[in-house]
DNA sequence: GGATTAAATATGCAAACGCAGATAATTGGG
DNA sequence: CCCAATTATCTGCGTTTGCATATTTAATCC
C-alpha cells in the first residue's frame, strides 16, 4: 500500500498548527498567558457571556481541563462569572477589563504571527484558507455527538 | 481595537487541527495508538531510518516526550532502532514489519478522514490547501532556531 | 591516543491534561 | 410541592507533557 500520509490533510493540519501553537506560545510567556488561555480569551473576545460549555465547544478543551483553566483566570481577575440568566445552573463567562487590556496587548503579535505564517501567500489564497478552515471544523463538529 | 480573531489563520489553524486530531484520537484507540503515536509512524513510514531529532523536528514533538513514547513502541515490537551509520552516537529508527502492518491497518482510516474534512472541498481547493499548509509549516519552521 | 568539546538521547520533576465519576442546581412530572 | 431526571460544572486520579539537567557516546584538538 502507498498512500503518502504526509500528504494527507489532517497531517498537514496538524504540524502547521502544531508549529503555529508552538511558536505563539513562547510569544505568548512575557504575558504569562498558556495557549490554551489565549484561545479563551479570544473566543470570549468575540463573543462575550459564554458558558464554560461553550468554551469548550468553540476551542476543543476539553470542560474539565477548562473548570480549572477559568478558576485561575478568575483568580488572576482576567475573567468573571456571573449568573447565566438564561440557565441558572450554569454561569456565563466575560472579560474584565483588565482582561481585555490584555488581550488588546497582545493582539499585534498575533497579527504579526498572522503575516509571519501567510508570507508568500496571496491575499485571495489566504481568503481561501480562511473559508476551506473554517468548513473543515465544520465537518469535523458535525460528526460530533454534540460535545 | 477591534480585529477578530477568531478571522485569525492561527486560531483557525488551531480549531480545525485539534479538532481532526481529536477525532482521529478516537478511531486509533481499537489499535491502541495515541495520536502522537500514529504521527511517529506516519513520519517513519514516509522515511525510514530518522533518529529521534528528526522525528521530533518532523513531528514538533519534544525529544524528551519522543523518547518515552518510542520506548514504549519499541517495546510493542512496533519500531526498531539501530546504530546510525552516519554518527554512531545517534541510534535510527524503523518500522517493524508488525509496525508496518498496524500503519497499513490504519491507513483506510486515514484515507476515510480526508474525506470527511474535505466534504465540500474541491479537488483543487485541496490543492491549494495542502500547498498552503506547507507552506505555513516552512515558514515558521524558518523562525525556529533549529529545533 | 588521551582530554576536551559537542551532540544525541534519557531522566527527574512539576505542571497540564483527559477521563470517569461526583456534586450542585434546575427543570418537569405527578 | 416534592421527587426523579437532567444538565452544568467540579474533583479525583492516573497519564502525558515539557523544561532543565544528566548521561552517554563520538568527534576533534593537541
Amino acid at each position: 500500500m502507498s498512500h503518502d500520509l504526509q500528504e494527507s490533510i489532517p497531517y498537514l493540519l496538524a504540524s502547521a498548527g502544531i508549529r503555529t501553537g508552538l511558536a505563539f506560545t513562547k510569544e505568548l510567556k512575557p504575558y504569562a498567558l498558556s495557549l490554551n488561555e489565549w484561545r479563551v480569551c479570544a473566543t470570549l473576545r468575540h463573543q462575550p457571556l459564554q458558558r464554560i460549555g461553550e468554551v469548550a465547544h468553540h476551542t476543543s478543551i476539553d470542560a474539565s481541563t477548562l473548570s480549572r483553566l477559568i478558576d485561575a483566570m478568575i483568580r488572576r481577575k482576567l475573567l468573571v462569572r456571573e449568573r447565566d440568566s438564561a440557565d441558572a445552573r450554569a454561569r456565563a463567562l466575560h472579560l474584565t477589563p483588565k482582561g481585555e487590556a490584555l488581550v488588546d496587548q497582545v493582539i499585534p503579535l498575533a497579527q504579526m504571527y498572522e503575516r509571519v505564517a501567510l508570507a508568500g501567500i496571496s491575499a485571495e489564497q489566504a481568503k481561501t484558507l480562511r473559508e476551506i478552515l473554517a468548513r473543515i471544523y465544520d465537518n469535523l463538529d458535525a460528526l460530533n455527538p454534540r460535545v
